[in-house]
DNA sequence: TACTATTCCTATCATTTTAGTTGGGATTGA
DNA sequence: TCAATCCCAACTAAAATGATAGGAATAGTA
């Protein structure tokens, strides 16, 4: 990662099959990994990692076994991007000056702070402010293929 | 790098450097890389790495042999931080949906990718109205210590 | 000239992160 | 019973990161 913006491929694949789930809420039906790899082009056994972890969070259920899989149970409008991002993320953080006890050059604050703070709280604002059900209208509105349901 | 915001420690590293010279500007005395590594506190030796790129990036000029070192020759109000993020980083694109012949699963395009655009654009933003003259004026204001005047 | 402080160039390296892969086990519906 | 499916944990290959090291080139100074 490197440009500005510093989201893992894996956190992608995990908003990506969260949307495909998304899509199908609030049907009870549940969707395979298979289909949802398929779908969003995501490495399948690596993909069962990433639900097997949002699963954990509680923004999905599992059906195991045969005829199983995997079913939102939470409405898309009350689960933002932002908090996806973050828990797929971790509490991890790559700027000195927003660390707990990260280390300033200056002792009287140092000229960078404002401006990590501003560009982050940019970024949380935008994220937190997006749910999926937005992604959902967003998606509906541009007129993309509903391949699954045909 | 990995919550959200992805500046590498060298990109840290560079900006603070680049900063310690700017607070000289426009005065054409050089300052060592050792002095900068010392007030900055980065490891000299990478130190020296970054200062050599920025050089040949046209953002400052050396003066080797005794008595050298490194002065700022442009205006800190004519570079911006983001210049700078991105002459250190790189092309490197971490979002599928935004690279050139991105992926996106979907056909139609991909419901995620406006939300990409917004979050870079808004990065972009705010790093590109940011100059090193402005952090230096958040600096004085916030009456910070110069300890090299002294 | 000799000496020393400095930048400059290139190679190497250790650690961590990333992006998976693999193997096998547990569970369930038919 | 059997096949489809999720579940768990370990392993791995490649890349990125954050340096470190050696020595060459340069320039001021005695």
């Amino acid at each position: 990662m490197s440009s500005l913006l510093g989201v893992s491929q894996k956190c992608q694949y995990a908003l990506r099959a969260l949307f495909e789930l998304a899509l199908r809420y609030p049907s009870e039906n549940v969707t395979t990994v298979a289909e949802i790899a398929e779908k969003q082009q995501i490495p399948l056994r690596f993909l069962e990692q990433i639900l097997s972890k949002l699963r954990a969070g509680g923004y999905i259920e599992s059906r195991r076994g045969n005829q199983g899989g995997y079913v939102m149970t939470v409405s898309p409008s009350s689960i933002s991007v932002g908090e996806i991002i973050r828990f797929i993320e971790g509490p991890n953080e790559s700027i000195d000056c927003l660390k707990r006890n990260g280390r300033c050059p200056f002792t009287g604050g140092c000229a960078f702070k404002d401006l990590w703070e501003k560009a982050k709280s940019s970024l949380t604002e935008i994220f937190d402010g997006t749910s999926f059900q937005d992604l959902i209208g967003k998606h509906n509105r541009e007129g993309c293929l509903f391949d699954y349901m045909i």
